[in-house]
Parts: C-alpha cells; structure tokens; sequence
DNA sequence: TTGTCCAGTTGTTTTTTGCAACCAGTCAAA
DNA sequence: TTTGACTGGTTGCAAAAAACAACTGGACAA
C-alpha cells in the first residue's frame, strides 16, 4: 500500500533520485553523451556494475529513461532520457551551478556550467531538442 | 587525501545531499518554518533521531547550516539556514517542480509548487531576504 | 517536586552498498 | 574456425548505513 514516506514534491522527487549514484548516470547520458553500459561504469565516480544495473533498472521502471537494442551491435544496449527525464535538465543545471559556486569543483567544470547558464533558455532548448529527436528515433526503430 | 568520487559539479552536490533525508531537512527549514529538533523530528516523513542528529551536523560542518541556542529555553537549538544553505532555493523549487509535473504528489503540495512557480523571481527574492534577515539576527546573537 | 519536554545517545537488527570474481553471448581478426 | 577481447550483466561476501526502540540527563512550568 504505502511504499513512500510521504507525498510532499522534495521526497516524491528523492525517491527516484535520493541517493549518490542516480543522478551521475543522468548527468551521464545528458550531457556526457553516453549511452552504453561501459561507458557510464567507466566514468569518473567509478559505479560498480551490481550498482548501476539496479539504478538503470530502477530509472526504466520510473519511466525516466529507456533500454533499447542496439541497431549494429546485438548485445549492445542504449540508454536514452524519455521526456521524464530530459525534463530534469532545470534540476541539474541549479544543481551545477549551485556547486560551482560553493563547492569543490574543478575548473572545467566551472567553464563547462558558465556556458550553459550563459547559453540561456535557448541553448537549453537547443539541447532538449537534441535529446527528444534521439528519442522519437530510438521509439521509432523498436 | 582523497575523499571525494571526483570534482564534477553534479558529484560535489551530491556528497552533501546525495541522501534521502539531507533534502527533506532543508525543506523544513526552507518553507516550513521549521527551527527545532522535534519539529524536524515530527514531520511526515518520520526520520529517527540519530539520522536526524547525524544530518544536521553534517549540513553544519558542510556550511550550509547553523546551530545556535535559543534566547529563551537554554536547552532548545535553533537551526538557521546560512547563505550556502539559502542558495540551494532554485534547486529546491526546480525538483518540486519537477515532481509536482512527474510525480504522484498531494493536490496541496502542486498548489504550493505552483504559488512559488507563479510568485517569479520576486517572491524568491523576498523569501532570500527574510531568511537572510534571520540569518543576520542569529548571527548577532552569539 | 513531579511530570513533561528537550536534544540527543546507545545498542541491535535490517537494508543497502562496495568490491571482486565470474559468466555466456557477440564480434572482429587471423 | 579458433582466439581473444568486449558486451551487459550476475553472484557471493564484507562493510557501511539506516531503521527501530529504548534510554539519558538537563531544563522548564506548575
């Protein structure tokens, strides 16, 4: 029945996010450019796999991303934002710049959240645009 | 040395509230009003008390709280949101936002949502200032 | 001085995470 | 057609974190 401490938006949210991995596997697809299992275990933070099974898991069954087969390569899976999840890029971009601002950050990543904030709405929209194309393709091939 | 995954943005964030509960007790203070243990204690999400306790040293040591003593019960802490803390606001609105379009969130928590999505920059600003104004008060205070 | 409220602490159980080794299917080159 | 590297995982175990309940000593109000 009730599988959720409470329906306030802040927890609702940290259901699906609360945790230290989930949102590196989105800041991974959305603006790393991954797709593929190897690539996001090989990233920085060092996921193990047992983890980032779960986490890709858990992200389909929210609906924030979907696992589709690979075109070339039949073993290969790939991982895109559904609208749900492309939806999340206000939340990671204040996220961003809140800790480029006071936090430990390296300095290209400072460059790289001072080009988005001063990029705007229309860079952001640009890069939505970019990420809903690659979805309605990878809906269209299933 | 070493005592962080890596220096990306979105990873420094999250090792200060990269959890299920750091969120939720900045909520409390953020929008609810709330400044004392057993009222953090007491909201809906029932946390227990050593995580609570355990949190909010965190979050003082981390910068984005302070802990003073009440003027008139001696024993009564008062936890008041530093400017670090205040910051996180747009990051707070944006994943309630979020939630309130994405998520299975209460009538009252979307009506809350959207007066502050309504509200602009201007209601933001106002609330920045009263939480400044406290902070300020606080500080003094010592 | 008695009962209630205060911010925690302590000890135990349960759940989650981290780590390393392992696996079968796929693919490209020899 | 065999080999060897790569694919997305799984499994088993140890360590850490969270959940739960019971408890503490100081403060306050009646």
């Amino acid at each position: 029945m009730k599988n959720c401490k409470s329906y306030c938006p802040i927890n609702q949210a940290l259901e699906v996010f609360g945790d230290k991995w989930t949102l590196l596997i989105i800041r991974d697809i959305m603006f790393d450019g991954k797709r593929y299992f190897r690539e996001m275990l090989n990233s920085d933070e060092k996921i193990a796999s047992n983890i980032l099974t779960d986490r890709l898991n858990k992200l389909e069954q929210f609906g924030i991303l979907i696992k589709t087969k690979d075109a070339h390569h039949k073993q290969k899976n790939v991982y895109s934002l559904t609208e749900k999840g492309i939806d999340l890029m206000p939340v990671m971009l204040n996220i961003a710049n809140w800790s480029a601002h006071h936090r430990d950050v390296t300095e290209e990543g400072k460059i790289k959240v001072k080009n988005y904030v001063d990029g705007g709405k229309e860079l952001q929209d640009k890069m939505r645009k970019a990420l809903k194309e690659e979805l309605k393709l990878v809906l269209k091939d299933r």
